[in-house]
DNA sequence: TTGTAAGCGTTATCAT
DNA sequence: ATGATAACGCTTACAA
């Protein structure tokens, strides 16, 4: 029942083994300062006993006494959104060489538990904190008892459009810019839209970058031509928001060239409504989406889509938090989002309208 | 510099606000079952003066302390694949109300840091290891040395094809067999196979699930229109593969109505080449998938795919792990693989051949 | 019903 | 160049 942890090797094991004192094996073991006054052959007999016992240091005790976890927490909204996973990959390539260990914490897409996660992740006393959110986050009040506290903290992948925190996003206005510009220089001119929710800044920033081409390019942005989607708390919801609004819009009769959607799963959910409806993509209509999610690479034809540097996103928060914590709590300046540039993914579902 | 602990309340600060000893305080806040000799009024009265301090126990000296660290380690190979992420769901979801605690390092496709990575785990103090292997995982050595210790260790995703290692996976044999009938009930006699790389047990037994399907129907499986991929180290490998050996398969001019692939990658790969064939799909060729990944429902034509229950299969190696790791080393009796059986989701690749 | 004290495996500050 | 010793914050016999 009692699962000893005596089966562990310790310090002290080592120590006697040895024939030296813990301190002198902590020291040499470490490479702590002090072990630069320790003789060369106690290094070496000490490592080497170390080795044939099948010494590991525990992790709680060093951290305890330590008092340095040596962790950075990650709270993770959706462990199977390829958004936030390779945001992940990102904040993990960057720790990897640290020292530091990421502490994940997967939220599921449920806001009620939000405040438990935070708490196992506070009493694991990980050093800075980074939010990985996708665009069913909301936000909640929960962080601001934590920037009171001057955490370390920092949120990527959404820009909550919230002044107190810092945020690392992508550059939804200029992402929404580039793929209307894109459209538009392949020729088409009738264009619909089907955006994110509502609320979504997200969503509200890209659409800004595209009225924003538009207005200088005298290219006029016909309101029937714009669908909305519902908020929605399911992470599959935007496919079938595409395909639902894609289909309205066809309905409408209202010709259009080419259709820019909120994100890839809403592009993909398009391209099904306008195969379904017997036309072809990109022959009758060009489809281009947000993102570049795995998806977009490998389905036919392959979607042309804004790139997130999300890998990139990942690293700088790293880079971030990870300064942060080193620096203390003082050092807070509150810096505004940092924003990275997005690239046009040009693929197979974009050409040139048939005249 | 020294970022303080202190800066947190610890049970002692509550123990002298609340005017109790900490024994005290400690058994009321874990519920311990001396608790039940404990005055309700001071139960009340030291919970609410914890709340009231913020005190958040601290995880490393409770572990420390009460020698069980309260979390499985999750060895998983890559985090941004789908596969794994979705198993590494079920993991957690399973653990969620157990009290344990997910520990999760990835190997990021590396096999050499492994080791590192499995020391990471045990300096960790993990009470058991869930290995989530893709089939990129090539089987290591360093198992052996873990088991020998009789740890609490399962490979959950792979079939290591070793009778040492507990593992749970998908039967993929049957896998094997439920893709061939789909198609040959449906009427396909002429039937093209895109095979895994040939070490590669998972991809074995599918196909000997096909041939066990052909050879109780009297349908012969032509040699030539079958082709069988190398061994790859690159995750997205599958795709290209599919695309080249399908071009291969089409050139050869050996007509086929239907295609079953390795996996879903290599099922997209597939249905790339023939549309830049200028067939379609499913019109000219039906295609079939393996996995069920996240892909397979939302491009178009979404594909028809054997499900592995990844969820489940991460739900039954959590259970096991948890067991073990609470019976103690003593009961590891080494049982078969456990199998999950697999499910055909029909959806839109696959139809009748055209007579 | 509550308090005392020992110790988990480390690291850090002194001595020597 | 190395060793004693005291914490770190918590749990748990055992005492009272």
């Amino acid at each position: 029942m009692l699962r000893p942890r005596s089966k562990h090797v310790t310090l002290v094991d080592v120590a006697r083994k040895a024939g030296f004192s813990p301190s002198t094996v902590s020291i040499v073991l470490n490479d702590a300062p002090l072990a630069r006054h320790v003789a060369a052959r106690t290094k070496q007999h000490i490592r080497e006993t170390a080795k044939a016992l099948g010494y590991h240091p525990d992790a709680s005790a060093r951290s305890l006494r330590s008092r340095r976890s040596s962790t950075i927490g990650v709270l993770i909204f959706d462990i199977s959104d390829p958004f936030c996973t390779l945001i992940l990959r990102g904040i993990e390539r960057s720790l990897d060489s640290t020292g530091y260990l990421p502490v994940i914490m997967d939220a599921h897409n449920d806001h009620k538990q939000l405040e438990g996660y935070l708490q196992l992740l506070m009493e694991r006393r990980v050093e800075g904190l980074i939010v990985v959110a996708n665009w069913l986050f909301e936000e909640g009040g929960v962080f601001f008892e934590i920037l009171k506290d001057s955490f370390p903290t920092i949120v990527v992948g959404r820009d909550l459009g919230h002044d107190r925190i810092r945020s690392v996003i992508v550059d939804n206005d200029a992402g929404g810019y580039a793929a209307l510009e894109h459209l538009y220089n392949l020729g088409h001119r009738k264009i619909a839209f089907v955006l994110g929710p509502d609320k979504l800044s997200d969503s509200n920033r890209r659409w800004a970058g595209m009225r924003r081409f538009a207005s200088e390019h005298n290219l006029t942005l016909d309101p029937r031509r714009v669908r909305r989607m519902d908020a929605a708390l399911d992470p599959t919801s935007g496919f079938e928001a595409g395909l639902q609004l894609t289909n309205d819009l066809l309905r409408s009769r209202l010709k259009f060239t080419a259709l820019v959607a909120f994100d890839d799963l809403t592009a993909l959910g398009a391209v099904r409504a306008i195969t379904q409806a017997g036309l072809s993509v990109p022959a009758d209509c060009s489809v281009i989406g947000f993102d570049d999610s795995p998806l977009a690479a490998f389905c036919t034809p392959a979607l042309t889509t804004v790139r997130q540097p999300m890998e990139d996103m990942g690293a700088v928060a790293t880079a971030w938090v990870l300064k942060a914590a080193q620096t203390g709590p003082g050092e807070n300046s509150l810096p505004p989002s940092h924003m990275l540039a997005p690239v046009v993914m040009v693929r197979d579902s974009t050409r040139p309208p048939h005249s």
